[in-house]
DNA sequence: TTAGGGTTAG
């Protein structure tokens, strides 16, 4: 063998066309078919008695060797075979060792009958067919006698005959499957670009990809993307690609979407497309989670252009990415897209569009879509797209038409509502706080013969926490493990937050310790739960602890747990703990936040130490966090405490005017309250119709600060004044009101107008309108 | 298609 050269290169190209298509498809695809097997030896026929092929074989297997030169009738009969006989010859040859022989004899013994360029390209080509059934035949005689077929191509390498491609590619395969991937690239070099066509690098691309050695395989393929590239990929080439980085299992560098659409967008240039099959694989790792839709979207759009089919299968995993990126314009004009272009949209489709229409509380449009997919385009809802609807009834607190639709389920052959149903349903229940409903559902559910599951469990056991049955709860998960249930970190979650928020802590700690004898290991949204209701609680110690075991698990605490951990040793007066969970942030590289700021500003103001927390609130700027609402809030707050009402006044003018910071109602109440306690009604008055004309909202705490204040002054007129506006606008009295009315009120025999008060009547003038027009009702 | 969490001023 010997490496092409210039005068031969065309010739040698040509040997690349010819060869027969029954062994080149077969080769061309996946390294797991075998490779070409020549058809079953067969007795010679009558017909075929006189053929060359025949006559050849016949001579071949009854004469020894050594006895062919001298075989007279050989000669002849072999000049008048093609290169394609030759290999057809060589295969029904009986061994690797009989077909090397014949190489080696004809190597030798023939020579062209003339020395035209024609013959000669003949005779290399027929060497080469006559190679490539030695390799067939090695292989076939041990499939993992790789390197056998390794030392016969090192020992002919330097022959002067070219490989065929198929040769070529069943060393690369074999060689790759084997992970000799040094030998590999020895084949790959050797042959020179003239022979690397799109079935070569296909076959070391491949290889390179199962291994996940990604980087090698792109550098490979890419040979076939560049501009004066001699050949380029074919479909195939992109199904290896696709298939192999889109892999479920796949554990090499994880490609990222930009590098997968560049090449598939380049190979779409050079003509090469991916199978429906793949290219639906491909937009559904692409709109994923996390993915890149807007890509996605173009690249499908580049494909459409070369004409190239995507089936409904990859158009709906577009169709879910847009929803999840709440693009419902691009939505429906996709939707429309796909009709124009034929294709049918499916029950999966439809789904998306229900699903993505319930998310965001559409339920009408999703419900019209459930009514147009029945009435106009005759898909036949499945038990799916119920579910989701039903559960979007159910999350805007619609679950009594929820019901109806799982009773309209039942009239539906294989429609009948499942487990899932009966979540939706239950969860819808318990949102609504009708827990004992959602109890009885339950128990029909089972009645009926359906097997609830954890998330059933959760459901329940979190609608019984949420409306202070945290018992209840607990004693029905107890039930449940009695009846061989398993609860998981959610049903813990649950059971512990609620514990923390029942000031409970104890058993919340008690609940964490069990896990692990039930087989559940906490995750993160569960430390962080904890961590934050041993905060809340004060017990920084133990929230030191599960902070610790959260690192042994292998989880992070992120910002906002370490904004908890801070606030929480600052509340306790620990700062040494908070600078130290600060040293901390900055090792795991977690910047702090305005929240993080503002608690250590809150913190040193609350203490009277102004002048660290300005410290603090330059930092802050310059960290390019600017100060809101609540780091103002903090220190008007700090300086009404320390008896620095004016310096407060000042600050707020201050955030008023030179800052684009607009003041909250927790301001404008810090304000209020200070000044009435301070026997400044009056100017507590003035911060009032402030507010109002900055419409900032007041809240029960505003007026209660007032009628406070007014009480302290005996302003009874303005107090019933105060309160018709607290009527007018809705705002309940809550039992601080009630404290400070029902004293002053009875002391001045106003009773009666306190009572109308607290049912809502208007009372500064016992004749108003209001009033005497409720009291006719 | 169904279940869980958290931060700062009062």
């Amino acid at each position: 063998m010997k490496l092409p050269t210039t005068t031969h290169q065309n010739l040698l190209r040509d040997l690349l066309k010819p060869l027969p298509p029954p062994s080149t498809t077969v080769l061309r695809h996946s390294s797991t078919t075998p490779p070409p097997t020549p058809p079953p030896e067969q007795p010679p026929q009558t017909s075929q008695i006189g053929s060359p092929i025949t006559q050849i074989t016949t001579i071949l297997k009854t004469t020894p060797t050594t006895h062919w030169p001298s075989n007279t009738t050989l000669q002849p009969l072999l000049s008048s075979l093609t290169p394609h006989s030759f290999l057809k010859l060589t295969r029904h040859l009986p061994s690797s060792k009989t077909s090397l022989d014949f190489f080696n004899y004809l190597k030798k013994s023939t020579q062209p009958l003339t020395d035209t360029n024609t013959d000669k390209s003949q005779h290399l080509e027929s060497l080469s067919s006559i190679f490539q059934a030695v390799l067939e035949h090695i292989q076939r005689e041990n499939p993992n006698n790789v390197k056998g077929l390794y030392e016969v191509f090192t020992s002919y390498k330097d022959e002067s005959f070219p490989l065929s491609i198929n040769s070529i590619t069943l060393l690369l395969r074999s060689l790759g499957k084997a992970r000799m991937f040094e030998e590999c690239f020895e084949v790959f070099d050797y042959v020179g670009k003239e022979f690397r066509n799109a079935h070569v690098v296909n076959s070391l691309g491949e290889s390179l990809l199962r291994v996940g050695r990604v980087d090698d395989a792109f550098k490979v393929f890419d040979e076939l993307l560049e501009p004066d590239a001699l050949f380029r990929p074919n479909n195939a080439t992109l199904d290896i690609v696709l298939e192999n980085v889109l892999g479920r299992y796949w554990s090499g560098r994880r490609v990222g979407d930009e590098e997968i659409v560049g090449f598939v967008s380049r190979s779409a240039e050079n003509g090469a497309f991916p199978s429906s099959w793949s290219a639906s694989k491909l937009f559904s790792s692409l709109c994923r989670r996390g993915g890149d839709v807007g890509k996605a979207w173009e690249l499908l759009h580049e494909l459409f252009e070369f004409g190239v089919v995507i089936e409904t299968h990859g158009c709906n995993a577009l169709l879910a990415g847009l929803g999840r990126e709440r693009e419902y314009k691009k939505m429906t004009s996709f939707m429309k897209e796909m009709e124009e272009r034929g294709i049918k949209p499916d029950v999966v489709t439809f789904g998306i569009l229900v699903n993505h229409l319930c998310k965001f509380r559409r339920v009408d449009e999703a419900l019209e879509v459930l009514e147009k997919m029945k009435d106009e385009v005759s898909v036949e809802p499945d038990v799916i797209i119920y579910n989701t609807m039903i559960d979007g009834l159910c999350k805007v607190g619609r679950h009594e038409e929820g019901l109806a639709l799982m009773e309209q389920m039942r009239l539906h052959p294989n429609c009948a509502p499942n487990t899932v149903t009966y979540n939706c349903v239950i969860d819808g229940l318990c949102k609504a706080g009708e827990i004992e409903k959602a109890r009885q559902t339950f128990d029909t559910m089972n009645e009926e013969g359906l097997n609830p599951n954890v998330i059933t469990l959760n459901t329940l056991i979190d609608g019984m926490c949420r409306t202070g049955r945290v018992n209840s709860g607990m004693v029905f998960y107890n039930d449940m493990l009695g009846k061989g249930m398993k609860g998981n970190a959610i049903t813990y979650s649950i059971l512990i937050t609620a514990y923390c928020n029942a000031a409970n802590i104890d058993k919340a700690m008690q609940l964490f310790d069990e896990m692990s004898e039930n087989q559940c290991s906490p995750d993160a949204i569960l430390y962080y739960s904890l961590i934050n209701g041993l905060c809340h609680a004060g017990r920084m110690d133990d929230a030191s602890l599960v902070m610790s075991k959260m690192r042994q698990a292998g989880f992070h605490l992120d910002i906002v747990s370490y904004n908890v951990m801070i606030g929480g040793f600052c509340r306790r007066n620990k700062l040494d703990k908070a600078y130290e969970m600060l040293h901390d942030m900055e090792e795991a590289g977690v910047k702090p936040d305005r929240v993080t700021y503002n608690t250590l500003i809150s913190f040193f103001s609350d203490k009277g130490d102004f002048v660290t927390a300005k410290k603090v609130m330059k930092n802050m700027t310059s960290d390019g966090i600017v100060p809101s609402v609540v780091t103002y809030g903090a220190l008007i707050h700090a300086f009404c405490q320390a008896d620095k009402l004016n310096q407060a006044v000042k600050l707020f003018w201050n955030m008023c005017s030179a800052t684009k910071v607009s003041p909250n109602t927790v301001i404008y109440n810090t304000l209020i309250n200070t000044l009435c306690k301070s026997d400044r009604v009056e100017d507590a008055l003035f911060f009032m119709d402030h507010m109002k004309e900055k419409k900032v909202k007041p809240n029960t705490t505003t007026f209660n600060a007032l009628l406070k204040g007014f009480q302290e002054k005996q302003w009874l007129d303005k107090a019933l004044h105060l309160m018709d506006e607290m009527v007018e606008q809705s705002c309940s009295p809550d039992y601080i009101t009630m404290e400070i009315l029902t004293e002053w009120f009875s002391s001045v025999g106003e009773i009666d107008k306190l009572r109308k008060f607290i049912q809502g009547y208007e009372v500064h003038d016992s004749t108003s309108q209001t009033a005497s027009k409720l009291c006719d009702i």
